[in-house]
DNA sequence: TCTAGATATCGTGAATTATCAATATGTCAG
DNA sequence: CTGACATATTGATAATTCACGATATCTAGA
């Protein structure tokens, strides 16, 4: 299901509170102050977030990159604007391969 | 259920891979050589796991201990050894709120 | 095409982690 | 009480992570 190294990437991801944080903010987008009813499905883009985050703009952007490469938060690009969402099925999928694994 | 703090301990003690591995080696006490049936109860000890893991004993030492403030694991002294087991229970509980939170 | 805004990438220094060898502690056997 | 052994703790260094500012890239609109 995940191999050693996705697991790997998923703990790594998991292991710093701040992007902790961004992956269950962003199960409820509409929590996000400016979010658009139209957008909830695309997700929320870096600055949202990291306005709640309290962090860099960098930080931020390459905290939620290492988000995607763990596939948790799907990224899409649209107009100049990044929108990151939760990949729920991969995590459900995750999910499952934790609870076999440990 | 499990607090910011312990949810950080758990997730930085898994995202090593070493770690991790004990977790999981821990599931199949008899699969250490020279394990005896009447420990496996218990646990198995410091050394064992060293071995299998090809670690210096000191880092084999703080990785359980690791494991063990997570929650992950119990340690039980008998005699000189001191025999590690998984925590079922708490890791179960971990699994759930993990279902929960993510 | 030029510019401004949003995001990504790069380069950095401080903090943390990985891992070991050396040493300390704790326990049994004699 | 000593010696030998199992484990824990300490000290050290290389590698990695954190988080930032600076810079580069991408896109929409004037």
């Amino acid at each position: 299901m995940f191999s050693e190294a996705e697991l790997l990437a998923v703990f790594r991801a998991l292991s710093n509170p701040a992007r902790r944080q961004m992956l269950v903010w962003l199960k409820e987008p509409m929590s996000f102050p400016g979010q658009k009813p139209d957008d909830v499905g695309i997700g929320v883009c870096v600055t949202d977030i990291q306005q709640r985050a309290g962090l860099g703009q960098s930080t931020t952007s390459q905290y939620l990159a290492m988000l995607r490469q763990a596939g948790l938060v799907v990224a899409t690009r649209r107009g100049k604007w990044t929108y990151y969402r939760r990949d729920e099925t991969n995590i459900a999928r995750l999910l499952d391969t934790l609870r076999d694994v440990f």
